[in-house]
DNA sequence: AAACCCATTAGAACCAAGTACTAGTAGTAA
DNA sequence: TTACTACTAGTACTTGGTTCTAATGGGTTT
């Protein structure tokens, strides 16, 4: 393997693994830390603290909208069971890179958990829904999810309308039936 | 401001800020660094660089999965204009806790994409949705998506049916309307 | 007042994972 | 032989720590 496979390779591994540091990838390719720190500086790959850092920075702020709170986005207002508003700022990770337009699963995710959350009961789930992307949204905008209790059916259903917005424009619009409780049975034959 | 409350008021700030360093901290609180050191002793608080690194491989697999990648789970099979395939393995932080069962929108978000990369287009958007949650998945679970064209009515919009199963189980079924380029005008006035 | 306790601070030795730089070797090409 | 390239070795220095020992300095108790 010659120099420009190396490094080559170098790039590759690094995208897969971006924790690995000098002495580990000294390891794998075979070759002295030093040969793998000329590499990096060609390449212009920053050392594993700097590239961590970088990391976990870049991903803080999206995986707290995303993923680790029980709603995307922050909860304005909550009358349980009535209604409840919640505001998501949008931002560049979130987005297409080419178009920046938002990804629309995000704006899903807004609407879905505030469905969720204006329901309540930790057992509640998205059992159907119904949306509309009205326009595209562009990385950046502050999308402000409105949701409304439409009707309770059964105990254990009920209909949201969500309704999302950009300043006046509309951008999204969607309704979710929300199940609480009946899925016991499935779960547990799924456990 | 006496030990006890800089003590908590530190781990409210670590929660809100990890990437301070020791130094940051005692310019914060007024103390020295070694007071720092022996409050994050104390409070069982590890280093900046071990805080970042946990932070970071943590959200990693979770932001590939969700965020980054313009496909949430792994691409496995693509016919352009045809049919697609894709496998998400769920985790613990797709989930709620108390329930382990996943989210919605990931499940959502995994189809959502597969709709668009099998219109690809770098500027596909999903204009429609209709969605049905079949039954909850639980954290772990597999989800294999198949998409499927099924007209493309006008030139610029095509409906794209998805279908997700976990080994024999359907576990969502969901039409997507896809549009293509017609944004165009509204990004712009977007932007 | 003297003795004591406690939180805080200082200082030294050490570590990991680097940067930046100098200098050397081994192999190949002109 | 000389020259060039790739690689390696070694030193001094940096950041952000750890661990340990040893002060200070204020408040309380005796």
């Amino acid at each position: 393997m010659d120099k420009a496979d190396r490094r080559a390779s170098l790039q590759e591994l690094l995208k897969e693994h971006p924790f690995l540091t000098d002495e580990e990838l000294a390891d794998h390719f075979g070759v002295s830390i030093q040969t793998i720190r000329l590499d990096r500086s060609v390449l212009q790959i920053p050392d594993v603290r700097e590239r961590t850092r970088a990391l976990a920075e870049h991903n803080y702020a999206l995986v707290r909208a995303i993923g680790s709170g029980e709603i995307v986005g922050e909860l304005m207002t909550l009358d349980l069971g009535r209604n409840a508003t919640s505001v998501l700022t949008t931002d560049a990770a979130m987005a297409f890179s080419k178009t920046r337009l938002v990804r629309s699963h995000y704006i899903f995710a807004q609407a879905d958990s505030l469905a969720l959350a204006v329901i309540d009961s930790d057992r509640a789930i998205t059992g159907l829904s119904n949306a509309k992307f009205k326009r595209p949204v562009t990385a950046g905008e502050r999308l402000l999810a409105r949701a409304e209790v439409l009707r309770s059916r059964a105990p254990n259903e009920s209909v949201v309308l969500v309704e999302t917005t950009v300043g006046e424009d509309k951008v999204f619009r969607g309704k979710f039936v929300v199940n609480t409780e009946t899925q016991k049975r499935d779960v547990e034959a799924v456990v």
